[in-house]
RNA sequence: GCCCCCUUCGUCUAGUGGUUAGGACGCAAGAUUUUCAUUCUUGAAACAGGAGUUCGAUUCUCCUAGGGGGUGCCA
């Protein structure tokens, strides 16, 4: 029996969950679920000069948001600072570690020599031991080998392998006496019981020198899995403009969790050509091995392709309750063409089919819908207006009128019939009336399909919208 | 500067020591259509460059170029 997957995801709270740590977040998440194993969450809070609750919450709910829960509580890194500093204070005691003491320009010298001489920095406290009146004032750093090489097996990367030389003697413990990262990630994710760290490769050189201290320690080490950070569209650091923002905002620019984790898995990792992968298919076939080396660029067009198809494959169910949950965020980015407190849920549910089979998100199908809810009479845009100052389109709305009224049953089928026969009756092509219609209850050129937009409105709403425009 | 990582159509990618180098997005053209979107068909579009290994390299090795990361009492 091999024992089970435990993987984690580690923001800092510094601000949102950004597009490139919720990749990180998904993958840990896809295969801890793939493996059956389990996916847990721990703030790296040991900055305490920019960790935030506001960062905190964001990331909770950036992670909600997309469907990946975590197995159990959060661990705080800043809670576990007692167990930091004890196995600190055991690397003191192994003579893996040392105090050490340097004013910042003395600092300064020693890492320009010692980049002059293309190698890492060493301090003062390593050879012997700085004077007692220093210790107050000091650091704990780690005493690394300079001898020899260290090699990470990466999952993704291959061996990388680094010589000791290059890799300095990083802080432990803060003047404070707290716990620095590089201590931290080793001692929780030992702790934690993780057996795959999977992160971005900016941490490849940092997984040196931590495995510099598992040896250390004398513990096992965990899998490692550095994948490529992603790039803006081009190629070079991910900006806001890009796409780097929280997860919440492609929340309110109407995008779907499924849709989201579709496209971002998709981002840097591969199964043969799958394009469309739900989730659980994801679960089924997610591995590590499929990781791409490379670094992606983020496509906004190909996320709303993707996305597009979630938005008319999802059950309607599915549909109605993210529009609920985009409503009361009351967040819209583009922001709606009218006021959200106008849209009937029950009318876009009814009308759903033909809705979200248009829409590539869920703001494109809000606003396919615009005409459901505008007030009246309504705003005619320039084509509208154009289509309903035509020669003879008061005479064929105003003969169209009473059959409205007059139809028996308000279905799909018998409006098309109508629409049909009245053609026919006249002598028109349907070019000629489907355009003032859809102006007259559209106020523009461009909406579903006239049939579908009829019927939607419902009888009442029909006629009155063509009593507004027609001229007596 | 030094160390590490990366490089297949514009973008995301599949792929193998011998393939017409495949798919997807986007783009272009066409079909369908009451508009738009969808859908369908077709098309243009790639192995960064240079050496080497080999009967044969996109694939293996090296170099160069370009991109990214690290080099913090940030994470």
């Amino acid at each position: 029996m091999s024992q089970p997957i435990i993987t984690r995801f580690a923001p800092s709270p510094t601000g949102y969950l950004h597009i490139g740590g919720a990749r990180t977040a998904l993958f840990n998440w896809a295969y801890a679920r793939s493996q059956g194993g389990k996916f847990l969450l721990r703030i790296e809070d040991t900055d305490k000069e920019r960790s935030t609750d506001d960062a905190i919450a964001a990331i909770l709910k950036g992670l909600s948001w997309l469907g990946l829960e975590a197995d159990g509580e959060p661990v705080f890194q800043s809670k576990q600072q007692d167990r930091h500093v004890e196995v600190a204070e055991q690397l003191l005691a192994s003579g893996h570690a040392y105090r050490s003491y340097a004013t910042d320009e003395e600092i300064e010298d020693i890492r320009n020599n010692a980049r002059a001489a293309g190698v890492a920095a060493r301090y003062p406290g390593r050879d012997e031991p700085i004077a007692d009146e220093f210790i107050d004032r000091s650091v704990v750093r780690f005493k690394a080998p300079i001898e020899g090489e260290t090699k990470i097996a990466d999952l993704v990367q291959g061996d990388v392998v680094i010589r000791n030389d290059q890799l300095d003697d990083l802080v432990l413990l803060r003047s404070d006496g707290s716990p620095t990262y590089m201590l931290a990630v080793v001692v929780d994710d030992h702790d934690m019981g993780i057996t795959h760290v999977i992160r971005g490769d900016d941490h490849l050189t940092n997984c040196a020198k931590q495995i510099q201290i598992y040896n250390a320690l004398g513990w096992d080490l965990p899998y490692f899995a550095h994948i490529p950070l992603i790039h803006g569209s081009d190629g070079a650091k991910l900006s806001k403009r890009h796409g780097a923002l929280g997860a919440e905002a492609y929340k309110a620019m109407g995008y779907l969790p499924e849709g989201m984790r579709n496209y971002l898995v998709k981002l840097g990792w591969s199964h043969g050509d799958d394009e469309i992968i739900p989730t659980d298919k994801l679960i089924e076939c997610f591995d590590v091995s499929g990781i791409n080396k490379a670094p992606a660029r983020f496509d906004m067009a190909k996320l709303d392709h993707i996305n597009g198809h979630y938005v008319a494959e999802s059950d309607d169910e599915d549909i109605i309750n993210a529009l609920k949950s985009l409503i009361d965020e009351n967040e819209f980015n583009p922001e709606l063409s009218y006021s959200a407190e106008l849209i009937d849920l029950n009318a876009l549910s009814a009308n759903l089919s033909f809705l979200k089979e248009r829409s590539k998100t869920l703001i494109e199908l809000l606003e396919t819908a615009a005409y459901l809810f505008k007030s009246t009479p309504l705003e005619m845009d320039e084509k509208a207006s154009k289509a309903l100052g035509k020669e003879g389109v008061n005479d064929i709305l105003k003969g169209i009128l009473p059959q409205f009224s007059d139809l028996q049953e308000w279905n799909r089928d018998a409006i098309e019939g109508l629409l049909k026969d009245y053609a026919n009756e006249q002598g028109l092509k349907f070019g000629k009336i489907a355009p003032p219609l859809r102006s007259a209850l559209t106020g523009s050129m461009v909406s579903p399909g006239i049939y579908d937009v009829i019927h939607s409105l419902g009888r009442e709403r029909v006629i009155q919208r063509l009593e507004d425009v027609i001229k007596a």
